[in-house]
DNA sequence: TTCGGCCGACCGTCCGGACGGTCTTGCGAA
DNA sequence: TTCGCAAGACCGTCCGGACGGTCGGCCGAA
């Protein structure tokens, strides 16, 4: 056996486990939370429902990994901002900034998933949002410690997640030119005074 | 019959369906959206499933009035909050500031039950949040129309949203010293430049 | 031949909703 | 005033279906 299949066979066991959670997303995202069920996960993603259990052992398990995935993508993501933009006070204020209203053509097809994985998992069991709640926490602590005052960073941050969150429930999203004045409003309160 | 009578069984059957109402909302937060069920709900409310079933004929009826009953709440406070900012530009910019971090002891009692209200008729259908996305499209455009910049009263209103939502999934809600820092700096948006 | 990923039939449970019945109440006729 | 009756609030049971989860077996790769 070549190297090679060896690695393409390991790559098809975990391409199944996150083709699966894919699926489930897919799930949420088309027709709702009350859709997904174990059956339709398992339809979706081309797997028997046999198949699925085999990867996830209950429905919690399957969603407890939803969330760590969406948590690890979040992390990532605001990381990958923070590291974007210059160092000095309010760094991480200004990534909040842009996060929210200057997302990646990536980061906007995946807001829609992780809105899905948020959902599915709090409405399922509250329990399962742990991993989202110490995120938060770490970003707050982050922004705490930004060198700016702690109202103004705060306020960023809720601002961020109003955005965020707004979109989760279809309430709302800016358009381009209100984004653009949004960050600039927002810009005003993260630059020490 | 007293003429007192005829007005108590009115009541009575006016509270019975708020009570029921009241019900569902209780199940949601006390056990999670899961455990919303037709059932429970009749349980909680003292009351059979058939009699549940005779005042809302479906489940979505069930969650429809919930909705409809939340929003109209929401309305009714976020409008006295409107009322008690003095006149002039940035008024309904400055009572989302209020609405959201001084809530008054009613309102933070009734926070947990619109959430509950929101999670399951969202995770039932997100079709039946729709008088929720009116209502917040009636405030954007009192908003923008409220004689600030529109980035600085959508601003606001963002982190309006995002300080109501982050409790609606318990993932952050600011203590009373860091409420009083962040309605400080949004107030610095919220006032004519 | 062994092993693990995967299949698909099956089970027990729960849920939404239907239905027929009971009791109280309001009201018009006698 | 009284009696009968229609209406509506509410009850308790039942059913069809969907869902989460189990289990024994299949099959290709090692």
């Amino acid at each position: 056996m070549l190297p090679g299949a060896m690695l393409d066979h390991s790559n098809e066991i975990r391409d199944t486990r996150e083709r699966i959670l894919d699926a489930a997303e897919s799930v949420v995202v088309e027709r709702g939370v009350s859709a997904l069920s174990l059956e339709a996960t398992a339809a979706a993603a081309g797997v028997s429902k046999g198949g699925l259990l085999h990867h996830f052992r209950s429905k919690e398990a399957l969603l407890t990994a939803l969330v760590e995935r969406m948590v690890a993508e979040m992390r990532a993501g605001f990381d990958a901002v923070v590291a974007a933009e210059p160092e000095g006070p309010g760094r991480h204020t200004r990534a909040c900034i842009a996060w929210a209203l200057r997302p990646t053509p990536q980061q906007r097809a995946r807001d829609l998933r992780l809105a899905a994985a948020l959902l599915s998992a709090h409405a399922h069991d509250p329990a399962l949002i742990e991993p989202v709640r110490r995120e938060h926490a770490r970003i707050r602590a982050a922004i705490a410690d930004d060198g700016l005052p702690p109202g103004h960073a705060h306020a960023v941050l809720a601002a961020a997640d109003g955005i965020f969150l707004a979109k989760v429930f279809g309430l709302w999203s800016p358009d381009e030119t209100l984004a653009r004045a949004i960050e600039a409003a927002l810009g005003r309160l993260a630059v020490p005074c």
